[in-house]
DNA sequence: CATGATAGTTTCAAATTAAAACCATGTGGT
DNA sequence: ACCACATGGTTTTAATTTGAAACTATCATG
């Protein structure tokens, strides 16, 4: 039913994931999702995509976790559409996306949007890597290493 | 010729990347390019996709600028891929989406991969979204907003 | 009870993907 | 020169996915 990406690199950090968001709208369910879009009708109508796409992705989303249906916020009899955890977790990548975006798919003069901190309405800045002791680190400074055997997963 | 996804959603700065690179072979040819494979061969035996697939992703990366075919290193009489400083620009959303792999698609006592320092050999910091004065912005801390008109893109 | 809005599913044609076969070029051995 | 083989693709063909449109189901409203 899902789609797997062939073989042993779906266990590889980057491809793992890939199998769940790695189409081309599932991030902009996602984003407007971030936006406060909750409905079926919302998310059709935002980002223009046919009915049987629009359910077949928010059902991938839900099989990994990434949203979940809620049962109605309103009176509405229907269902509602939320973010989980996990799906939250993606809003540094959605940054870095759209930051990518801003940086290198609009000329110079080309209107378009840029993200602000809502309380002082000035642009964030570009997100950076950083070591440890907070040296900013490019692609040629990391490496991939196997991680420390069985060290319980720290969130929050 | 291009995937073009359908309408006026095409000009938001999340959409227009995404025509680019939201695929799911894409962002792994870029991440091994990132890891310093550069021949065809090499980026097929490490994907295990098949090879006119690959071509053509390696065509629409060279399309819109991300990878640009250089005349060869060694004495070999074939062409090599490399990234292109918008290609580079990557970097941080490869790190993204390997960070939120990391956290959510591994149980806690499977094995993986992670980033580290290659100086001190230290995992790396999250990635974080800071305000222009350090804050770190969460999901509902920031909102789009029209750039203001012609400033000149400052690079580097 | 008719009408419409919302939230889907079904149907079917068109586009994309994947596997495998094929081809073209250069290399090394004899 | 000839043969085998490695690399880097393209072509062909079948299977899968996509997208548009039609259809269905449920509730609300007049």
């Amino acid at each position: 039913m899902v789609k797997r990406i062939s073989h042993k690199n779906s266990s590889c950090g980057v491809a793992r994931p890939l199998d769940a968001i790695g189409d081309g709208w599932t991030l902009l369910i996602v984003r407007d999702a971030f936006d406060g879009l909750r409905r079926f009708g919302e998310f059709q109508k935002s980002l223009g995509l046919a009915k049987n796409i629009l359910a077949a992705r928010l059902r991938n989303l839900i099989a990994h976790g990434i949203m979940d249906t809620i049962p109605a916020s309103d009176g509405s009899p229907h269902q509602e559409y939320a973010l989980t955890e996990k799906g939250r977790g993606l809003f540094p990548l959605l940054v870095a996306l759209r930051q990518w975006g801003d940086d290198f798919f609009f000329e110079p003069g080309e209107a378009h949007v840029l993200l602000v901190d809502r309380m002082r309405g000035l642009p964030v800045r570009k997100l950076e890597l950083r070591s440890d002791d907070g040296r900013v680190l490019g692609p040629g400074d990391t490496v991939v290493q196997p991680a420390p055997e069985q060290t319980a997963k720290k969130r929050k």
